[in-house]
DNA sequence: TTGAAAGCGCTAACAG
DNA sequence: CTGTTAGCGCTTTCAA
């Protein structure tokens, strides 16, 4: 007498139709209708009219945990692994954007984080997202911690992209990553060097208040070399770390009431709300912009083309980094091929505050 | 004589270390190093040393997928699916940063996607998200096709709570979703009762551009409704679909050179951007505010905040529905209880505008 | 063109 | 406290 085919222990908890549900009502076994789904055309045409029946009776949907592990050894979830220092800010905002936009449509799916600009939490989350064996992982910029390095170079061990976007470093460093940004050193150095063209020979570059945002720091870095390649008066201070336009305001309220050295004539700024704030003190100051003082940004923010005189900035490819992104993790994916570096476009718009 | 016991397909295409690995380091088998890393304290402390070395050792990491194919039957992958109409919408984009800050450590990871304000794609992109059996999913408002509600009750079904953000509308509807947000139609009563308060006669709503913008569609019917309620003169009229700024300098435009009818005194917008735009309209064409003309905003962005006069405008809880969201979610998830529906506070802000 | 068997890495259930 | 067995749903490999 044979024993009870039905399992002792049964473990289906959802109501959902498996591969098998869909292979019984269609009377053939599972792995004809997985073939259906992947190639259709190795499928007999009048099974495929049977199975896509079964299918649609069934309100089948396949269950990518499962293809995940069964394919590429355990590997291979289609979905794309991004860590982004602040979803709230919106330059990283619209990259998001982009990169959803991009992957819409590819069967890549996004898993999103955010490390509050710190390079541990990055670290943390990273580990959090690995477990999910991303097909491809997207960080922000060349800084991590050594542990992050030695994940992101796990991945790139099994055929994972990692690319590190809104940076792109003159040096390729032939560590594997992708760089798809552009080069911060160079927006400052080109920053300063406007204000220069423009007479102004007592310089500051305001930066990020927040520590980690080493992009900020490199732009003050070029800023300031390009000033002294000049030989021009810069500083480099550092706003307070509050909300963004108070921020801005108080730290050109310090620059221009400090004693003891040359006037600043022409300031930029880490960002375009830094330097909106910074405008509306020199507004309150009845300054004359640019007579009396010049002030540049950073980001191109629609707040910053409202104000009078409009700010001069930098406009940068805030939604393109994302863009480019999908694009180039698609590619590498479908060609087993790692990603080109890429460096995007940028431009200094000069406005009425210069 | 026994056959080989090395498996003839091998199938690990990753080097990644697996339970194995560790339990062999560790000289135990693998359903110990899963409980140890699940519940410590059910394996015998001189055990979870050896297994804690064998552990970075081997610098094992689970896999998710794996895990979340053992567990809850198939089901429970720890993981959020979230879709939001536009990321890049900084009004959405603090959402998602609350949702993403709220569920950190939590071991709950958040899969993203971009709806683009349209119900078929968020029908497309549940289809997509929901194959990953996600523990909770999110979606933006009251409105889906019929075929995405059906997928939301499926999830339902197997006790994944569905959260629809940004609304929450008086009558409970009884259908198993949670509703965390606002009544818009009570803000637009209250943005018309704010306007006739201050004595305007002849208002106007200019609602969004963006056709499947239910929300703001609700506030102006909302605003319409209360506005007849007391007997005022009120028009409900679309910004064209443009630049948000410059669509709001039109619509204000356009409003003020209609003939045929009084002129609007005070009119609402959809959204800040809109209604900067018209105060920038009203000041080019020299109109006093709030004399000539009363302009309200929606949102308390940081532009309107800036200029002068500054803006009228509706606050809302960007953020905290996103923080409330994962709140909700991950005590409906330990509890096991339905997470109840949320309604969060805004506030009408009158400055200089009104 | 279709199927059987085995395996992906992990955990539930039960046994010892 | 630890191990054995079976199974989650799918795909790979090989065979028919």
């Amino acid at each position: 007498m044979p024993t009870d085919t039905v399992p002792r222990h049964p473990r289906r908890g959802h109501g959902r139709a498996t591969l098998a549900d869909v292979a019984a009502a269609a009377g053939v076994t599972a792995i004809t209708v997985s073939r259906y789904l992947r190639e259709p055309h190795r499928v007999a045409s009048e099974t495929g009219t049977t199975i896509a029946r079964a299918l649609s009776e069934t309100g089948y949907m396949p269950n990518k945990q499962a293809g995940a592990l069964a394919s590429a050894g355990g590997g291979g979830a289609r979905m794309v692994a991004a860590l982004i220092p602040s979803i709230a800010n919106s330059i990283f905002a619209e990259t998001v954007q982009g990169l959803a936009d991009g992957l819409q449509g590819s069967g890549c799916e996004l898993l999103l984080a955010s490390t509050d600009y710190s390079v541990e939490r990055e670290e943390e989350q990273l580990r959090a997202l690995l477990g999910w064996f991303p097909s491809a992982i997207v960080v922000t910029g060349r800084r991590h911690t050594a542990a992050a390095l030695e994940l992101m170079h796990q991945a790139r061990a099994r055929c994972a992209p990692v690319i590190e976007i809104w940076d792109h470093h003159p040096e390729a460093r032939g560590d594997g990553f992708t760089q798809i940004g552009f080069d911060h050193a160079q927006v400052g150095r080109a920053m300063a060097e406007h204000l220069i063209e423009r007479g102004h020979r007592t310089l500051a570059y305001v930066d990020s208040g927040v520590a980690e945002d080493f992009r900020a720091h490199e732009r003050g870095e070029g800023f300031i070399a390009a000033a002294k390649a000049r030989r021009v008066r810069a500083e480099h201070v550092t706003a307070p770390r509050a909300e963004a336009i108070e921020a801005g305001r108080q730290a050109l309220a310090a620059l221009l009431d400090a004693r003891g050295r040359p006037r600043v004539r022409a300031a930029a700024f880490a960002n375009d709300h830094l330097a909106c704030g910074a405008l509306l003190e020199a507004q309150s100051r009845g300054l004359q912009m640019p007579r009396d003082l010049a002030l540049l940004g950073f980001g191109d923010f629609a707040l910053g083309r409202q104000l009078a005189p409009a700010l001069s900035t930098v406009q940068v490819p805030r939604l393109e980094i994302g863009q480019a992104t999908a694009r180039a993790l698609l590619a590498a994916l479908a060609s087993g091929q790692p990603a080109p570096d890429h460096a995007l476009p940028w431009a200094l718009l000069a406005r009425a505050s210069t």
